[in-house]
DNA sequence: ATATTTTTAGAATTAAAATTCCATATTGAC
DNA sequence: GTCAATATGGAATTTTAATTCTAAAAATAT
């Protein structure tokens, strides 16, 4: 098990962006088969960490020990041992926002102002980029489409969220969407619902630990056949039920979770339904 | 093997958001044991889709057996078949924009909504960079520092400002700085300000084209002798006579001006307010 | 053209993971 | 508090995948 004359490694490479420079520029003096493998490892690298080695070679078109060759070519001791490259970077591509997020909240708290302004942006950041990741467009036009057909949009929050809630009923109102705040002001939540309809949508926005009144409320809400929406962080009954739910992950500093993607969420439905409400009225006269 | 009394299902999801659904909305049905596993499986997808049944089971805390009744409970044949399902949806969300391409191909909604998302979520993060850029910590600092020592701290805004006030005001009032939100409400605004006085702070946040009520409001407060904090995103008499002045500049699509970075300064300001307020008061005792 | 070396496919083997099953523990009803 | 029902952990088993090995096929050199 000397060193070999040909270009056999005998290091395997720990991360994936040196192995695919590894694969590729050793690629010429690579086997028939060997060859076929690398196009194929590097066209497709998330089959390579998905895919078992006999699928593998039947994409392929070579042996399954052709694998396993290949990955012993670059110093690997079998293919199972070079797969967890490719399942690494796969995991760490998929989820760059999410890990910014983790890293924020485990991180201890923060020494002083600069340091406390720059993690909020940071946070700020990566709740936005994981709102556009993870939030599909449909549901998006979907919520909106909903809110345009709504005789009234009831929009339900307290405590921490109740801020989105204002920034949501205030910009719909303004592109004359008909928009109506739960605010349960004075504790009158109860006759504030009453008015509810079953042509009317409740969009409510709860964050852990969510207000009991506003389950309740929510819960009332579906009763009366009003169409729902609801932006929550953790799924929670009764909110997974509504007919459109959003999950948000907001980032935290020191405990502090920020408004950011929740705000922007609130200003594109906003948006998209005044658009969609705006069309409808002009066709209509 | 017929139709259970229990949320068992009989047809197991072939797609992730189906699956994932399914598991926030029988949630609560679950066993203590599963309940921890739903949780795993929410929050790290990719670690279901990568993973081996005994790794997770190391990772949750539950043994093995538990990730098989739970792919059961969801009507899978066990573990290997739903976590395809998790891999499925690993491989696809690899290539990001594979969907977003698709989308733009089919609707021209859904090419606006995601034209639109990105726009709103590269505005947000431009305010909060220009928000780092620009606002001197001393500033921040002295600002905390007004409001920690404040007797009542009175946060004035309307319209488009109001939600970043009721942001602010609520996370003074959580950190125990005492917060009254000038809301304006049913056009009280004059006698709300009749309580402002000489040791309180007055904390206007007003945008352009910005409330006469809230120009009133703020050129009142000085006349009381109270501290002024303003924050604004023009240059503005009386406003840049305040004690201290932030001066925001919030990105904009569509003519909709974002409030990230609003939001974001006022809960930097109440949780440096609350902090040296908690110093204040554990020396004086 | 022949001998030698390298490459390859597929069978045999080994290793690992998934699944089943059962004894025990826990929970909930009465 | 007792009993029944359900949930749980872990050992035993089955299934599946990875790896090794060998004989045959190509490729190369002489």
């Amino acid at each position: 098990m000397q060193n070999e004359t040909k270009t056999k490694l005998d290091k395997p490479a720990r991360d994936f962006d040196t192995l695919r420079e590894q694969i590729a520029s050793s690629y010429d003096g690579l086997s028939n088969r060997l060859k076929l493998i690398a196009d194929y490892a590097l066209r497709e690298p998330s089959a390579l960490a998905l895919h078992t080695g006999a699928m593998l070679g039947d994409e392929i078109g070579v042996a399954p020990s052709a694998i396993i060759r290949f990955a012993q070519h670059f110093g690997y001791s079998g293919f199972s041992e070079m797969q967890s490259v490719f399942r690494a970077e796969l995991q760490a591509s998929s989820t760059p926002y999410q890990d910014r997020i983790k890293n924020l909240e485990h991180s201890g708290a923060a020494r002083d102002t600069a340091e406390m302004t720059d993690r909020f942006v940071e946070a700020g950041i990566a709740s936005l980029h994981e709102l556009q990741r993870t939030t599909p467009v449909e549901k998006i036009e979907a919520a909106a489409r909903l809110l345009a057909d709504a005789r009234i949009v009831h929009v339900l929050a307290q405590k921490r969220t109740f801020t989105a809630a204002t920034y949501l009923a205030y910009n719909l109102a303004r592109l004359e969407v008909p928009a109506n705040l739960l605010d349960g002001i004075g504790g009158t939540l109860e006759q504030q619902m009453a008015m509810v309809g079953p042509d009317d949508v409740v969009i409510a926005i709860s964050f852990h630990p969510c207000a009991e009144e506003t389950v309740r409320a929510f819960e009332r809400a579906c009763a009366t056949g009003a169409r729902t929406i609801a932006i929550t962080d953790l799924a929670h009954t009764p909110f997974t039920n509504a007919d459109i739910w959003f999950q948000i992950t907001e980032a935290s500093v020191d405990g502090f979770r920020s408004l950011n993607a929740t705000i922007s969420l609130a200003l594109i439905l906003a948006i998209r339904a005044g658009t969609l409400s705006a069309e409808q009225n002009s066709t209509k006269t």
